[in-house]
DNA sequence: GGTGACGGCGCG
DNA sequence: AAAGCGCGCCGTCACC
């Protein structure tokens, strides 16, 4: 149910007096929607500065958009602030006019005179086997922003129901490591150690409790750059090593966990054989190996969309059957599902009986599919989707 | 008035 | 030359 929290959230001004700012310094007015128009603007300011040939520091670059015109991404103008005020007043009237145009206004008008959004799931709309939202798409509701999570807290469950969202942690990872057979990796999980720490250790030869933050954040970027597969540029933009340095990080990785290389290879390999990718429950992805046939870059790309069609399709074959698994074996009336996000499910449960539910809930999503590793999942609860505290056992 | 490509960005 | 997977949706722009 969507309460009435958007009703008094004044955006609207907030927008108007930021574009002002922004016209301000431009020196004159212009679509800021446009990134066309804004790419002029902040090169006409001097702010794109066009660098001469003869910078050796190698910063400074203007990236370019696939169709030759100057980008006006986040990563692109977050290397501009400093230059000027208008960076950071044109990242916030982004932010807002995002969120009021994307969430607030369109999900206000698709509230049906119950109160109630209600989206399709698509169960064919995918290549890897998850699901698809749309109109409205419910699976990517903000969170990350500060911002953004106060737009769930207009989620509200029905009255006498509290909602509980069961979130499977490092599904993917655990997949990974499970189908690698990696024995480091799985005997981590089976610890129940803090995966990332763990890689960290590993990476900088040190003992556990002597990983900095910094050291862990790195390490989960790659967690989660090999699933992908990452190439050493963005781990290196993304990390804020230097290439040589990210390199090396890749050389530690594998060198670290040698399993992990070798399946990756191998699904890559087999790809290239069969045709096709296939999840841990034997769904497959083809593709087109007569469309790749000596171009080096389609066939990497097959490589990593291969890779990812084995992690990310047997963690959707997953989660459908702890979906199916929960409404076979639990009261649907007392027990409603809510939403599916991929890795997690949402349930609105009756009050009544919440304290059973939980572990019920639980024990079914953890126990649906045997890997080498555990399952596990994280639960919270509450009445408003953007305020839901860990449940503790 | 409608359509599709594009850049951009929200989520997992 | 390109180099992070999977989605849906916004506004702009070019075009019919």
């Amino acid at each position: 149910m969507i309460g009435n929290f958007w009703k008094n959230l004044k955006k609207k001004p907030k927008l108007g007096e930021l574009q002002d700012k922004i016209f301000k310094f431009a020196g004159r007015d212009f679509n800021i929607n446009s990134p066309a128009q804004l790419g002029n603007i902040l090169v006409a300011m001097g702010i794109f500065s066009a660098e001469g040939g003869s910078a050796s520091g190698g910063e400074g670059k203007i990236k370019k958009t696939k169709t030759g015109k100057i980008s006006t991404k986040e990563n692109e103008l977050v290397k501009l602030r400093g230059k000027s005020p208008i960076i950071d007043l044109i990242l916030e009237f982004r932010e807002l006019n995002k969120l009021l145009n994307t969430y607030i206004n369109p999900i206000l008008k698709l509230s049906f005179k119950d109160e109630k959004i209600h989206t399709t799931l698509k169960q064919t709309g995918t290549v890897t086997g998850r699901l698809s939202s749309e109109e409205p798409n419910l699976q990517n509701i903000p969170i990350r922003s500060d911002f953004g999570a106060r737009i769930r807290d207009a989620f509200i469950a029905s009255p006498g129901f509290t909602f509980a969202a069961f979130d499977y942690s490092q599904i993917e990872l655990r997949i990974l490591a499970a189908a690698a057979k990696d024995a480091k990796m799985i005997e981590a999980f089976k610890k129940g150690v803090d995966i990332h720490k763990f890689t960290a250790a590993n990476l900088n030869n040190l003992p556990m409790d002597q990983v900095t933050d910094k050291m862990r954040s790195r390490a989960k970027t790659i967690n989660f750059g090999i699933v992908y597969g990452m190439g050493v540029r963005q781990l290196a933009q993304s990390t804020g090593m230097n290439l040589t340095e990210a390199q090396k990080f890749y050389h530690e990785y594998f060198n670290d966990f040698p399993e992990i290389k070798k399946y990756i290879e191998h699904i890559k390999n087999e790809t290239k054989k069969t045709g096709y990718a296939e999840t841990l429950l034997g769904r497959k992805r083809f593709f087109d190996l007569e469309a790749i046939r000596g171009n080096g870059f389609l066939e990497s790309q097959m490589e990593r969309m291969a890779v990812n069609a084995v992690i990310q399709g047997t963690d959707a074959d997953i989660v459908k059957l702890a979906m199916v698994a929960v409404h076979k074996e639990l009261d649907s009336r007392k027990i409603r599902p809510i939403l599916q996000v991929h890795d997690e499910l949402l349930y609105e449960v009756a009050d009544d009986i919440i304290k059973e539910a939980v572990p019920r809930i639980r024990f079914i999503m953890e126990s649906v599919y045997k890997l080498a590793v555990p399952l596990s999942v994280d639960v919270k609860i509450g009445k408003r989707w953007g305020s839901l505290v860990k449940y503790i056992k």
